[in-house]
DNA sequence: TCGAGCTGCCTTACATCGTAAGGTAGTGAC
DNA sequence: GTCACTACCTTACGATGTAAGGCAGCTCGA
C-alpha cells in the first residue's frame, strides 16, 4: 500500500532562509496572534518540531526575523546626497519597512534589538546622525528622540491606537459627533490617505526644530 | 471534619475594581507574558473563571485596563498656563503614565484605543491642540504626530529597542567598543538617568519646528 | 415558611500553545 | 557492513483562554 516508496520528497527541503520568509509572510497576512509554530510547520508541509532543528526556541525564531528585518536598513542613501536628505530618506524608508510588515512590526517596536545585524543598523544610523551634529552627545540624544518618532509611526500605521485590535465595538458616527467633537473635526486627516502627508510634516518639523535650535554643522 | 461551617468568607467579594488593580499590579511586576487568567484569580484569591462573571473574556479585561489608564489623562492642565505650557505639561504626565505602567504600555501602545475613556481623553487632546493651532487640519495633523513621538517615547523607556526582551544575550563591551563604535560613544546619554532631558529636548525641538514653521496663532 | 429565581463563584473539560525527550529513516565514510 | 550524522517526526506534558454547567447562599413574593 506505500504509494511513496522511497523517501517523500514532495517538498524542497527546510532552510532557515524558507523558515524565515513563510514566518514573516504567515505572521503578516495573520497577525501575530494567529501565528503558531505548529501554523508555521503547516505552512511549510512540516511538523511544528521541525522547526526546532533550526531554532532553539520560538524566541529565536523571533529574533532571527528582527535581524532581518534589521538588514533592511543597512544600507544608506548615497553619501552623494546632502546630509539632512540622507537621514530623511532613512526615515522615510524605515516607514516604507514597517508599512510592509504591518503583521510583525508590532512585536519589533517592543521587543530588544540587539541581533549583529540590528546593532550595525543602529550604529550605521548614529554614524549618519553623527556626521550632522556637533557632538557625540547630541547625535546620542537625536537618535534616541528621532527613533521615537519613527517607532511610534511605524507603530501607529501598523499597529497602534486607531489599527491594533479591541474587544469593543467601534462608536457610532452619530454618537462621535455628539461626544468627540473634536475627534471628529479631525477624522478626515486621519484617513490612510493622509498618514504619508503627517509622517513627513512632522519628520520636517522635528528635524526643522533640532537643527535649527543649533548650529547645523553637517547642513 | 468541616472547619469553615458556614460559607468562608476569607477574602472580600471580587469587584472590577479590585480585579483591575489587581491585574494592573500583576503585568507591571511580572510582565504582560507573565499574566494569564489563572494567575490573576490567584493573586485575588479566586478560580480563574470567576473573573469570567465581571467581563466576557480577557480581552474584554484588557479593554477595562486602558480605560483605566485612560482615565489618568482626563484632567487637562489649568487653562490660566499659557497654551504651549499646557501641552507640554500634557507630554509629560504622558511618559510619567507610561513609567508608573511599564509592564501594561506594550499592550496599550499596540492595541486600539476605544473604550469611551480613551476616546474622551484622545478628544481632550485634540481640543487642547486646536486651540493653538490655525485650523482642523494642522489640529489633527498635530495631535498625530505628537502621539507617534510620545507613543514612541513610552515604548522605548518601557519595552522598547533597548529593554525589551530578547533571546540573544548581550555584546561584550570589548566586542561593542570594536564593532559598535558609533554606538559606543553614544552609549553614556542611552543611560536612564539621560532619558528625561533627552524626551524633553526632543519635545520641545518638535513642538519648535511645528509652530515654529506656522503662524503660532495659540502662543 | 417556603420555594423560585438570582448572584457569585467554582468544577470540569477541551482545543491550542511552546517545547522536552526520544525515535527513525536516509546518507555518506570507511 | 556498520557507524555516525543529519533531517525530520512522534509522543507527551504543563500552561493557556474559555465554553458549559453546577451549586450554595441571598432576596423576595405568596
Amino acid at each position: 500500500m506505500q504509494d511513496a516508496p522511497k523517501k517523500r520528497r514532495k517538498r524542497p527541503p527546510l532552510s532557515p532562509e524558507g523558515i524565515e520568509t513563510a514566518a514573516l509572510a504567515l505572521i503578516n497576512r495573520e497577525g501575530l496572534a494567529g501565528f503558531s509554530m505548529r501554523k508555521l510547520g503547516a505552512e511549510l508541509g512540516c511538523e511544528a518540531m521541525s522547526l526546532y532543528h533550526y531554532y532553539p526556541s520560538m524566541g529565536h525564531l523571533m529574533d532571527a526575523l528582527i535581524d532581518r528585518i534589521a538588514r533592511q536598513y543597512l544600507p544608506m542613501p548615497p553619501a552623494s546626497l546632502p546630509w539632512r536628505e540622507r537621514l530623511r530618506a532613512f526615515c522615510i524608508r524605515w516607514r516604507a519597512v514597517a508599512l510592509a510588515n504591518p503583521g510583525f512590526f508590532g512585536f519589533l517596536a517592543t521587543h530588544r534589538m540587539n541581533t549583529p545585524t540590528a546593532l550595525r543598523a543602529i550604529d550605521g544610523v548614529i554614524a549618519l546622525i553623527r556626521e550632522g551634529t556637533a557632538s557625540d552627545e547630541e547625535a546620542a540624544r537625536l537618535f534616541r528622540a528621532l527613533g521615537y518618532y519613527l517607532m511610534g509611526a511605524g507603530l501607529d500605521e501598523t499597529a497602534g491606537y486607531s489599527r491594533g485590535p479591541s474587544t469593543v465595538a467601534p462608536v457610532p458616527a452619530a454618537e462621535m459627533a455628539r461626544d468627540y467633537p473634536a475627534v471628529t473635526a479631525a477624522a478626515p486627516w486621519f484617513a490612510p490617505a493622509a498618514r504619508e502627508a503627517t509622517f513627513l510634516m512632522g519628520l520636517d518639523a522635528f528635524l526643522d526644530g533640532w537643527l535649527g535650535a543649533r548650529g547645523q554643522p553637517g547642513v
